[in-house]
DNA sequence: GTGGTCTAGACCACG
DNA sequence: GTGGTCTAGACCACA
């Protein structure tokens, strides 16, 4: 389910995308599928259509959606995304650093945060089919 | 070291501050330390000195630094500081939750995963005093 | 061969018309020859027959196509097409302009883009019958 | 000087993209300038601010120019640009293909093509300091 | 002052 | 029907 907050400072077509990302990485979407077409989304969230068409693009533009004008939006499958070797390698250790940043600024325990890391993988690996 | 890029699209109030952040947490400066005054930071970056002024002060909002009037900025204690508990765990979760997502974006294998957050904690570890 | 990209932002039927101006130009089919029919062409590369349809079309108003009802779709031969003098020569120089420029915007160095191409007109030449 | 024809087909921010980079190529604008601000440039082309901005930012993503909010635009100097090496050359060749094609298709004589394209190499010769 | 985002709605071209 | 482009103008955040 892709939801966003209007009263977020964080732009909505920001938030779309992390949205949508994530829908697609838990699975809920799978390579191949149908996303809602720009009107139909936009309507579901009571934003703009010309928002939801922003956001569509840059996952297009990074490669993980396939825009087809005429006739709709489609999850591209893994093995033809554009950026999995160079780039995302590194976003991942970004993010993976910055959540390790957030850790130790708040002063949790080393163990602590491996923990949850290791429950947070266990959901995932839960999740898979 | 605190660097920023002036063409990203990120502003630069937020990358000063994810950069202050990230060099506490690694340790490069520790409570108690003084850190540059707003117009010498603000020189060094070669930005506006009204920019890192409203960075300062946000992350004196927050709790991690105490900015004294003709005396200084200084780094506070992590006893000290106001958020450890409540909103931090959320965020951390979060940025875990982020990490996990973009390594499923690309395809990333679950031990990978697992082996990379190891490794990085590990660093942690050992960079620790 | 004739190839196009679904997921280009480039219009499907101007992709046609491009692929197949340089299938001609580059000698793989000759003036007098068939092309696929409509229907045929447009399941080869399983996009819809409409769009197939107007790119012939296109092509038959420039001058380069001949499409005969009930007998199929031929390759004019170059002194019976329309547009020789009057339009190409302004679009042949604003195609070399157009790679003037994205050399100069690289960097390129003048010798190695006159290198490149005459190296290309060789291959051109070699290509000739 | 950047114009620009309402009457096209071609997309406003397409054209404007392409004026922008032909006059960096020319050498009109050097590393370093500012271009004209969002707003001024659309008064100047008399379209609206926001068509503008979408083309200053499509060539910031493409690494020739630097955006900054609050600042004004800026151009790249060649030894930042992102895309150098590798996309680039592969689009050189493919607009000195593209020139060929054109040349083929209007049965241009292999010599006069040369000619016309050395021609055009002097010109860009003559131009440079 | 700058650019960024969003809404609103017209109009167009493609499939 | 789809998405794409452009205009128009409000509102915001940054420098």
């Amino acid at each position: 389910m892709i939801t966003i907050d209007v009263d977020s400072t964080v732009p909505l077509e920001d938030q779309l995308c992390a949205a949508i990302r994530s829908a697609i990485a838990r699975g809920e979407v799978s390579a191949g599928d149908a996303l809602p077409s720009v009107r139909q989304l936009a309507a579901d969230l009571s934003i703009h259509w010309n928002t939801v068409a922003r956001a569509y693009r840059r996952l297009q533009d990074s490669g993980l959606l396939s825009v087809r004008r005429g006739r709709g939006v489609f999850v591209k499958p893994l093995q033809e995304r554009i950026d999995v070797d160079e780039q995302s390698s590194a976003r991942i250790t970004e993010s993976v650093r910055g959540a390790i940043t957030e850790a130790r600024l708040s002063g949790m325990n080393l163990a602590a945060f491996q923990d949850l890391v290791l429950g947070e993988i266990k959901q995932w690996e839960a999740g898979m089919p």
